[in-house]
DNA sequence: TTGTATGCGTTATCAG
DNA sequence: CTGATAACGCATACAA
């Protein structure tokens, strides 16, 4: 027993009943009152009003083919940046007069073929992705058929479109000068596994040359499963090894909380032992003495992706153009090797 | 010099390429291949195929009144609790064929009321709604409509909708239990102004009842601003007054993380006094002892409220439902009184 | 099994 | 300034 109701009022309905044609209440609400009279404005106005009506947006989208909306595929919308950053996405949107589509694909290939696709039928003017796997194939596709896309975070060499994220050699090099400038001299750079992930490639690639160009700097690189007991092991054996003057630089914000895990499960003191991480997290000034990270400006890069799309949307001919952010360094706690408790403000 | 392209293939365009008619396209795509030859089922799979074919979905929802939208107004897309459930939300849309159109209105009264009018004009077939004002009058009018309607956590008494969330008067009965069963015997329950939250207001009245209830048990209510210096005062001067065997409950993450803050910065070991607080975060587990937690069922939330809106979707004259879950609780060492040192094993 | 004709709500192109 | 009328891409009675 079905009752799909949702009865909203026409154009045709507020023509009628302003005494008007379907053209005058068109252009009433499409943006041209000027045009109108002040007198069938004024009837225009009420008879909707009376109605309750508002503009279909999925007709308007199919005649005129601008549906005025945006999409974004996450690759895990769990994980604190893509949030961060959705936010910054979403303003921009609402600014421009946009609304967000949002999918999830939860870092699974699979799916992210059919959001993709999805995303398509529903005709979104652009698409703001970070994508889980390599859609090769479906983004170039989508291009070529003069779809705007901006890359975020993640990138695809093949694809040619916008790129917007941060600027990871420069965020290495700031870690790693951290690190020196506090004292420590080994240095563990913890990885989740590389995967297709450019960010994490350059990061990893980044503190290699480092160790390249520099003799007197120790490190080793790491890219341990990140649940169960792995992180652990990695850890304590290059405490073991190191000794004194050693830190972690982690690649990311699951890898912090991992590394944090395994550093209170072996019962080393941070800052004794340092702890830097990329990406800000609420609670990296909760957990004594605060921990030192490399914040993405996320909001700015939402905001940019939108501006890409925008700009590409107003020109389809441009070429694929770059913007990479640098990093915030928070530095707390958890690098000072000396000194440990003089002090209580950790924020 | 606008470029606008973004060439799709049309219905007609197949039909044409596959010497078919439109129908028989259509046929195909609507899930009634079975009724077509197998020769001309393969004519048309292969001219979809060359051109590319995706069907519009805005030109299907045109027709028959199906978006195959469902709609979610999320107060404060920041919040972990949002987040976790609009994962669940997004999950079940996907299972059911549905794809969600997410708003975020920064808790903003005004931002709420357009972003609802937004929503209508997709003509979301269902709307998931965690309001931050009071709407009243426009999720009334959406309910009269015919729109399905869905409360997220908090509800409106006027609105008749079907409301998901916690099971507010029993999570704080396990609370309160907890602590007096830890020892804890002076309760100090910490939550955000109350405004119209009506989760807040229960949680609220539910800990003023139970103290009504129980003579030998003292505590106090107190919803000081959690900006500056407010939540440490009151934290300070509870503890001046009730000496030992004070514990903190929280109201919601928000609070928690506030409090621990305060905690912190009073130099109080965790534990020694006690800390509760409503909502599992990530770093919970991180900050020593640990600190213990009332979990919402946040998947599981998300779930039902798409489950009661596709229910509503087929039968639009049920009366209102609540689904009210249990929480459940993460004993940690912040609600440990004794032997606080003995167990490196927060988690 | 297949095709024809019509309409969904809107905007755009023309005339008046 | 105002109004007919034709698309937009698709689904669906209805007909063959």
């Amino acid at each position: 027993m079905s009752v799909r109701a949702s009865r909203h009022a026409t154009l045709l309905e507020v023509a009628r009943e302003a005494d008007a044609s379907k053209t005058s209440v068109s252009r009433y609400f499409g943006g041209e009152r000027e045009r109108l009279s002040p007198a069938l404005r004024q009837r225009i106005g009420e008879a909707a009003r009376r109605l309750g009506y508002r503009p279909n947006q999925i007709a308007r989208g199919l005649k005129g083919g601008r549906s005025r909306l945006l999409g974004m595929l996450v690759a895990d919308i769990r994980n604190p940046y893509s949030i961060a950053v959705m936010h910054g996405v979403e303003q921009a949107c609402r600014e421009h007069g946009y609304s967000l589509l949002v999918a999830n694909t939860d870092n699974d290939p699979a799916q992210e073929r059919t959001h993709l696709a999805l995303l398509a039928s529903y005709r979104v003017e652009g698409l703001v992705v970070n994508v889980a796997g390599s859609p090769t194939r479906e983004l170039q596709d989508m291009a070529d058929q003069g779809l705007p896309l901006v890359l975020l975070d993640r990138w695809l060499a093949e694809v040619e479109a916008d790129v917007v994220g941060l600027d990871n050699p420069l965020a290495i090099d700031m870690a790693v000068d951290h690190l020196r400038r506090q004292g420590y001299r080994n240095l563990l750079f913890l990885s989740e596994p590389l995967g297709q992930a450019s960010p994490r490639q350059q990061r990893w690639q980044r503190f290699e040359q480092r160790l390249a160009d520099e003799p007197t700097l120790y490190g080793e690189r790491r890219a341990p499963p990140l649940g169960g007991e792995a992180v652990e092991d990695v850890v304590r054996d290059f405490l073991a090894r190191t000794g004194r003057s050693a830190a972690l630089l982690c690649a990311n914000g699951n890898v912090t909380l991992a590394a944090t895990r395994a550093l209170q499960a072996l019962g080393v003191p941070l800052g004794e032992v340092g702890l830097l991480g990329i990406d800000e997290l609420d609670w990296c000034g909760l957990v004594p003495p605060g921990i030192s990270t490399l914040a993405q400006p996320t909001e700015a890069i939402g905001r940019a992706a939108v501006q890409h799309l925008l700009a590409r949307l107003d020109d389809a001919t441009q070429p694929p153009r770059r913007t990479l952010y640098p990093a915030r360094l928070n530095a707390r706690g958890s690098t000072r090797l000396e000194g440990l408790n003089d002090n209580k403000e950790w924020q």
